[in-house]
DNA sequence: TTGTACGCGTTATCAT
DNA sequence: ATGATAACGCGTACAA
């Protein structure tokens, strides 16, 4: 591999000057800039990234921590990762990742020490989280994916699940339905301060009880199964429901199931609304889910923008994104059919 | 941060004797090797992994070269990377994401050349890659997950198509099955030279020849509305069908749709077994379908671990792992109904 | 067993 | 506008 220095000799200059003209931190001559790169062109000189962060102490690497654990939004990972990834490179900076479970968050401390990464990306923050006490005093720029209960001084960029409950409302509410039930992820989720499931589970309650209709929610666990038996035992509570809003695509496709397992047409009898929800998954349903679907794409674009500008610290405002779901309506939800 | 010389002054050491104290390379005396770790806890001290990289010319990175555009195996591609991402950090690498598209393979040029990473790891690998020769020349040590048409001298880790479709067969032919039909990803994935498309492909209609049954076999878009299509079009073509192999999970929900729509029911009327898919995936579709997953995990680990074998010398043989995917009998298959 | 000193390939601070 | 040269933090021959 060619060195700086064989391009400086090549050229007939220091190494110095090669440095600037490549970096152009420092003016350098049109003619010597031409022969270095008429050099480096001979050579295939490719800067050494490892040497250069070294002296420049900047990696630029971002590194994405998640746990190993996926509380269900499998669908929405994939898009949110790649879309990073994505983001990073445009920016000039590469993404790694850190697959750290729950029970070895200690470990993040020695990464984030190793002084390889730049910043960090932390999905699937909870609303108590003890990786962002570790970023904080270790003083590395971090944004959350998510946010914790207290995110005030914090960069973030999440879901906003106030909208978007408020929006799955108003969809079924103008559609004439009332007797509205939530199905939300598990209970241990919750337990566990996951953010989707807390919020989404007091948006839902608030909006409900805001508009005096009652509040009718459950948790579930991610699979089929656990969704079939919600609905069932959904519907032996309150026969009068007419509309399901899910944030579980397991559960929802369980419960799609069980609907027309007992004899439930949908959206004829009962409209089902899936929330936070991938789109690729969602058109795997039949009859086509409707559903508002996660802004993976964005968070993931955001979240690395928003971080590399406090790396480079030409950041003044801290990042407060709230994007909702955008809803897609499809072939799930129809207006109440009247009895 | 405190560095090596903070070390070694607070120990009353030299920085080498720190340094051999880490690595092991050279003997110390246990006092002082407890002298040397007591200054480094007492100073919360962790290596520079850049400065390290620079003096040791090894990163302990690999980069993972993904295609932006995804060819329907979304579902196993997570299950993969999350795979290769643990496996990294157990053999204390890290992964890092190079989202490159099929139309800039001219970067990937740039990224091996700036020596970041020890080697790379190539997904959605097709039979005439030119990653492949890039990687080659470079001298980068590589592992493909996927295959060339002739990898004979390369690394690989692999679905073993041939024998899936085998045992595919094996099934639907022991329930007695004979009219058979595959629907495939797209003609475009064919064309591209899709590794899966393309052995798939071959498998099948090698199997049914030698077995002396009639060859029927569709490409397909990946959307359940191609999936639909492709469902009439074939039972109008055969209408004998009774049972269908399909490697296309947006197709599959879509011809389970269709089925339903047309009054045939599964698996009385036709069986449908799903082969390289995603369990996670299976798992959403009523009645639950019979699958052979893909075994992402198995060669996310056997990849990663291949590479740095190779990166570190200590590898003899190359690597050539065909995994089939494992059988996975739901409720989609069953005996054929004799009219 | 331990210390000294050089090298890794750049960036950045001095000069000139 | 350009050139020396000292960091950057660590690995490792070589010497002691």
């Amino acid at each position: 591999m060619a060195t700086m220095n064989d391009v400086a000799k090549l050229a007939g200059v220091s190494v110095s000057t090669v440095s600037y003209a490549l970096t152009g931190v420092r003016p350098v001559t049109p003619e010597t800039r031409a022969r270095i790169h008429a050099a480096m062109d001979e050579l295939g000189y490719q800067p050494n990234a490892i040497a250069r962060s070294l002296a420049s102490r900047r990696t630029h690497i971002i590194a994405l921590l998640f746990p190993g654990i996926e509380l269900g939004l499998s669908g929405t990972a994939l898009e949110f990762v790649t879309s990073a990834a994505e983001t990073a490179r445009e920016e000039g900076y590469h993404l790694m990742l850190w697959p750290i479970g729950d029970d070895e968050v200690g470990e993040t401390r020695n990464l984030i020490h190793q002084q390889l990464a730049d910043g960090v990306l932390v999905m699937e923050v909870r609303l108590d989280d003890p990786r962002v006490d570790l970023l904080r005093e270790s003083q590395t720029p971090f944004t959350l994916i998510g946010r914790t209960a207290d995110a005030a001084g914090l960069d973030y960029a999440d879901i906003d699940f106030d909208t978007t409950v408020r929006d799955a409302l108003d969809h079924l509410i103008g559609l004439g339905h009332e007797r509205i039930a939530f199905v939300s992820h598990s209970k241990a989720s919750l337990d566990a301060g996951y953010g989707p499931t807390v919020r989404a589970g007091e948006a839902f309650e608030r909006h409900m009880t805001e508009r005096g209709l009652p509040v009718v929610a459950r948790h579930c666990d991610e699979s089929a199964d656990a969704g079939r038996a919600v609905v069932s035992e959904l519907w032996h509570a309150h026969p009068d429901i007419t509309a399901l809003i899910t944030m579980n695509d397991a559960a929802t496709f369980g419960a799609m199931a069980q609907l027309a397992d007992d004899g439930r047409q949908v959206p004829r009898d009962v409209s089902v609304l899936s929330i936070a929800s991938s789109p690729r998954v969602a058109a795997l349903s039949h009859p086509r889910l409707t559903t508002m679907a996660a802004p993976g794409t964005e968070l993931g674009r955001s979240g690395v923008r928003s971080l590399i500008e406090r790396i480079e610290g030409s950041q003044s405002a801290t990042l407060h994104e709230l994007v909702p779901c955008r809803l897609d309506i499809q072939a799930t939800t129809s207006p109440r059919t009247k009895e």
